[in-house]
DNA sequence: GGATTCATGTAAGAGGTTACATGATTAT
DNA sequence: ATAATCATGTAACCTCTTACATGAATCC
């Protein structure tokens, strides 16, 4: 099975909590991590019951239209909780998807931020690894680049250092 | 006019120099930033003549296949020229967008390239300013977040000050 | 004979963005 | 009255990714 995007996955993160219609939904406050629009969050609902992750059902009420409350499947319970303990591989992805991670986590007080958190360092240092070990071109743009990469991994590791403190002082982890 | 992608920027770029094919396009080294797999760049350079930034015109040769040879338009020239003298607006564009403009600017002699990186750097000083003033919420999650914006922010700075004696070292400047 | 280089595309599907479109209820 | 909140969608357009498809020339 194909990965969701990062928007999709949070989307089965807030159904982990509980059916929910799609307003809901989009009130939840994310902590501003991702503003997805109205009209764009119905298609990711559609996309998603299509896949066979949620499952929707009427609910109907008095003087109100009717609201179409979506539910887990078994399959997109399994998929969330794959995601969410995998560590992100790219560092670029950690700003937004490891982001959402660390966020569901503690929303929903899954109790793995610590370890999870541990093994996005890790995932880090092998990057940081790889990247010592590609072959030094001579061109000096290109060792610039190289550098810059290297403060980001560096700085990255560094603040994970202080998000594991974070989730060793909550009682999630 | 809307903007184009960094990728169009860049091939824009690539005929700046002259104008080429597309196989040739693909064979530039581009520094491994960007490995555009051939069949999109087919694709891109359709619709970057769709929208009247390049135009083609055909090579014939003997004893091979003709060659679809694509040169600068006045409008795509006007564009590429307004595009790579801007800095990014967003952070997280830096390591795509940002370098692709520093290559092309070294790559072209294009002379500019210490200004470019003046006023990128301005533009990470507006966007630490308004991040510090952007009101603090209690949540302390949110709090590591933003924690981790700032060190980005601070670490891509202190990137762009060498960036800077780069290209103040290179005649380019 | 087989790999690499030269040289070009099409088609299908998924996904994102934006605009358009509707309509009741509740609070000011 | 009118603005905000509740509540849902469709349609058009663009872009990206991947797979499929072709074929000559040259190098080893």
């Amino acid at each position: 099975m194909k990965d969701l995007t990062p928007q999709s996955y949070l989307i089965l993160g807030l159904l982990f909590e509980g059916r929910k219609h799609g307003y809901e939904i989009q009130k939840s406050k994310l902590l501003g991590i991702w503003g997805i629009p109205m009209s764009q969050l119905y298609n990711l609902l559609k996309r998603l019951e299509k896949k066979g992750m949620i499952q929707a059902t009427m609910a109907y009420q008095e003087n109100r239209p009717g609201k179409r409350v979506y539910a887990l499947t078994d399959e997109g319970r399994k998929s969330f909780l794959e995601w969410v303990q995998r560590p992100s591989e790219k560092i670029r992805d950690i700003r937004t998807e490891f982001l959402a991670k660390l966020y569901i986590v503690h929303r929903l007080r899954l109790g793995i931020g610590k370890r999870l958190v541990e093994e996005q360092i890790g995932m880090c240092r092998i990057r940081r690894e790889r990247l010592s070990e590609e072959a030094q071109k001579p061109d000096p743009l290109e060792g610039l680049i190289r550098e810059y990469r290297f403060s980001i991994i560096d700085v990255t590791i560094q603040w994970l250092e202080k998000c594991k403190k974070f989730f060793e002082r909550v009682a999630d982890a």
